[in-house]
DNA sequence: TCTGGGGTCCTAGGACCC
DNA sequence: TCTGGGGTCCTAGGACCC
């Protein structure tokens, strides 16, 4: 007695608005604009009254509050987040522990496990937004499939505070009609490409041959949205608990308040950037092989150069050098930059084994120094140990 | 007063190897 | 003295997602 369609996406309404409106409910009911406080901030999040005006998460700040003059622009500095974030995906796992969490404020349930305890899947459903409603005062939205995909598709239409039940046979009158970037995986790109074939819905690419779309597209893209299209899609749900960790890479980058070409400030900027990357690879107990160096130029043009080590690591310092040199290869003398960005990727498990150079003594290595720092970081703040280069000095 | 930050996956070309 | 085919790794860029 297993339900068709034991697949739940579960997406918090406006997540980051909905935290903050809770902690000020003064807010409630007005437009409110979540983001970066500074000149070149883009919206967060913002609340259904500021998204009647055609505001949405991504737009520049400057320009949401053109469209939407009288908008409450918040910063999303409150720590509110993480701690619903940490309580929403508990309440699912009382349910059934095949939670994959997407993000902060989405996941995918697979329920089928849970029926007989807890009833169908819309029932979960409903009894997921009671609890969420009443024990974190935020509403969300609920899609009820067959794949990830359809459910995916279901929690959109859904929103905001609703549920949307899928099955299989409703694929052509519900899906069908919808225009094809309606589709996950279907950005503006695709469907402008898409669109040069004459295909405006996802009832015009079901029923075109997946080879036209393979050529279109690509092999992988085309077999891809053939299927969607048709409602085929992935069934299995990878539980997954922390969105923190993640597995193929880690980085930071940073935009400028003003560009910078100074090469000193840079440098400055890309040790910040190595330390905090190293940090986290160390905390993920993993070591990484590829050091790569992001460079935006004013005009946004935005280029990468990768430089792989002969051994993993998880060392500060190597991170530093590795992307030190590559942005001394780009020669770019005082040339402005809007962005620079470190990211370590290849990750693999790190031996946490210590290496044996001499019989019965221990490798003071650097990566062990660096974990003890961290560690009195951890306990005493950002400011405890620090590179030397950047004591005392402001962010650029 | 345009365009954040953190990720994943795919593609394509070149090097290198057998 | 005219040069195949396949596999893997690396790099760079791009599309997409939240």
């Amino acid at each position: 007695v297993t339900s068709p369609t034991p697949i739940l996406h579960i997406d918090m309404d406006a997540f980051f608005a909905a935290v903050t409106i809770r902690e000020r409910p003064e807010l409630r009911r007005l437009p409110v604009l979540v983001g970066g406080g500074g000149t070149r901030g883009v919206v967060l999040s913002a609340t259904y009254p500021a998204r009647a005006a055609g505001v949405h998460s991504g737009m520049p700040m400057a320009r949401a509050l053109r469209m939407c003059p009288d908008a409450v622009v918040v910063s999303p500095g409150g720590s509110g987040y993480s701690a619903v974030s940490h309580a929403v995906m508990e309440t699912f796992r009382s349910i059934t522990p095949l939670v994959q969490a997407m993000s902060v404020d989405e996941a995918f349930l697979d329920v089928s496990g849970a029926e007989r305890r807890f009833g169908s899947p819309e029932r979960i459903g409903e009894l997921l937004r009671a609890r969420i409603a009443d024990e974190q005062g935020i509403t969300c939205s609920v899609g009820v499939a067959a794949t990830v995909e359809l459910a995916k598709l279901a929690s959109g239409l859904a929103k905001p505070d609703g549920m949307m039940v899928l099955r299989p046979e409703d694929v052509p009158r519900v899906v069908h009609p919808l225009p094809v970037d309606a589709l996950w995986g279907v950005g503006p790109k695709i469907a402008a490409q898409l669109r040069r074939i004459g295909l405006e819905t996802v009832g015009d690419v079901s029923r075109t041959p997946v080879s036209t779309l393979r050529h279109a597209l690509g092999p992988a893209a085309g077999t891809a949205i053939h299927l969607w299209s048709r409602g085929v899609g992935r069934r299995e749900i990878r539980a997954r608990t922390s969105i923190e960790v993640p597995d193929r890479s880690i980085g930071a980058q940073e935009t400028f308040g003003r560009d910078l070409g100074d090469p000193v400030l840079i440098r400055r900027e890309l040790l910040r950037l190595a330390t905090r990357v190293a940090v986290r690879v160390r905390a993920a107990g993993v070591v990484g092989r590829t050091v790569t160096l992001t460079v935006r130029f004013t005009d946004f043009t935005t280029i990468t150069r990768a430089h792989s080590l002969g051994t993993p690591t998880d060392v500060t310092a190597d991170v530093y050098a590795a992307v030190s040199d590559l942005y001394a290869a780009l020669a770019l003398g005082l040339t402005p930059l809007r962005l620079v960005g470190v990211r370590v990727s290849g990750l693999v498990p790190g031996d946490r084994v210590p290496r044996q150079l001499v019989l019965g003594q221990r490798e003071p290595g650097r990566s062990d120094v660096e974990r003890a720092a961290d560690r009195l970081v951890e306990r005493f703040g950002s400011r405890a140990v620090r590179p030397g280069s950047l004591v005392g000095r402001e962010r650029p």
